[in-house]
DNA sequence: CTGCGAAAGTGCAACCGCTACACTTTTGAA
DNA sequence: TTCAAAAGTGTAGCGGTTGCACTTTCGCAG
């Protein structure tokens, strides 16, 4: 959670304000993380975080959203990706920012069990590919003005939807540096390339 | 188990099971298509089929079950398309399956608002969704037997999930034919076929 | 044919996520 | 100081979904 502006440069209001709604997301982390997203109510919840059920849906919009606080900066790091690519080509420089984003988190070791919790989930686990997929629009825009194709162009709307598609498919994979050499390929160079069948 | 035997050679007590099945079916696919998902209520249904809410939710998992009855011979119709291709390749050969569906589903001209309400409804757009990607595991199962690869090998289950991917990214052009040249192009030959970029 | 057990269906109550509503309290600013 | 907007509250309710205890229906073995 980063707050470009410092805290204290906002009115008491702001600042309670966050300050409720960063009690309600701890609230329910530390619950989730503890009993499992699926044996916590909300009205729970907000009794741990001392507010009243409406307060909580006016500060989170689904009882998943509780859990995914972060997102502005995941579509920026994609299309920024794209953007200083340096001389790669557009699916390598996105798997290099696949794999390098997975090593950032290896660093914090609660991401493991954050992880764990919302793959075992199926509520979380939908809920998040939601989101995720959610940044297509803007990655295929990032891709089509890269190359200077029309905006809405097929291609790049597909290379935007694998590439983000493929986030799923190499996490479930024990190597995942080398899965990701290997699907990113296949969007890179074809099906055909090394393929005769 | 199997079940091929037709439905007069059943009991009258499983002949029943389908024939309240069928009436439930019927009768929230009427409701939907006339007044809309959201508007129609799982008691609604109920009391048009005459059955209780407890029974509707014994044959169906959930209210967008409701919609979508039948499933099976989709995934075996994806199986085959990769099986018997004569020569093409595997993408080419899902291409073709996909435009020929298209085709075919073109005949019915109720399927045409059908299509309309699962895509201006977020939850069937989502179930929808659900159910297709399920095929994945069976689809890249049989890519991989057709090219001597392992059953998990990577390759194969990153190109079923393009595949199945790509049929969302091509409905929504107007051109679809030449939009899955395009998709299945790139899964083909790869973005750097043609692109520099 | 009979009777028994399994399966299908029923009605009720309740849970859970979520929202509308009417209300009080807090706070920034004129 | 005053006032309107914003934050928060409690209650009541909706809608999908499930558990439970119950009745009815049917298939089948004795």
């Amino acid at each position: 959670m980063r707050y470009d502006r410092a805290v204290s440069e906002l009115g008491r209001r702001e600042r309670k304000k966050l300050q409720t709604r960063q009690s309600i997301s701890d609230a329910a982390t530390r619950l989730f993380l503890e009993r499992g997203f699926d044996a916590v109510g909300v009205k729970e919840i907000a009794d741990t975080a001392d507010v009243s059920v409406t307060t909580l849906f006016k500060h989170f919009p689904s009882k998943e959203a509780l859990l995914f606080d972060e997102d502005e900066q995941q579509e920026s790091a994609l299309v920024a990706a794209v953007r200083n690519r340096e001389g790669r080509s557009i699916p390598m420089a996105l798997r290099d920012h696949f794999v390098q984003a997975a090593k950032g988190h290896a660093d914090h070791p609660q991401f493991e069990v954050f992880q764990r919790l919302v793959l075992d989930t199926s509520a979380l686990r939908e809920y998040g590919h939601r989101m995720w997929t959610r940044h297509q629009g803007a990655l295929a825009a990032a891709i089509a003005e890269e190359i200077g194709a029309p905006a809405d162009d097929v291609r790049c709307a597909a290379l935007a939807r694998f590439a983000l598609e493929a986030r799923d498919v190499i996490f479930d994979r024990p190597d995942r540096e080398r899965a990701a050499d290997e699907v990113f390929g296949l969007l890179e160079h074809g099906w055909s390339a090394d393929q005769q069948a």
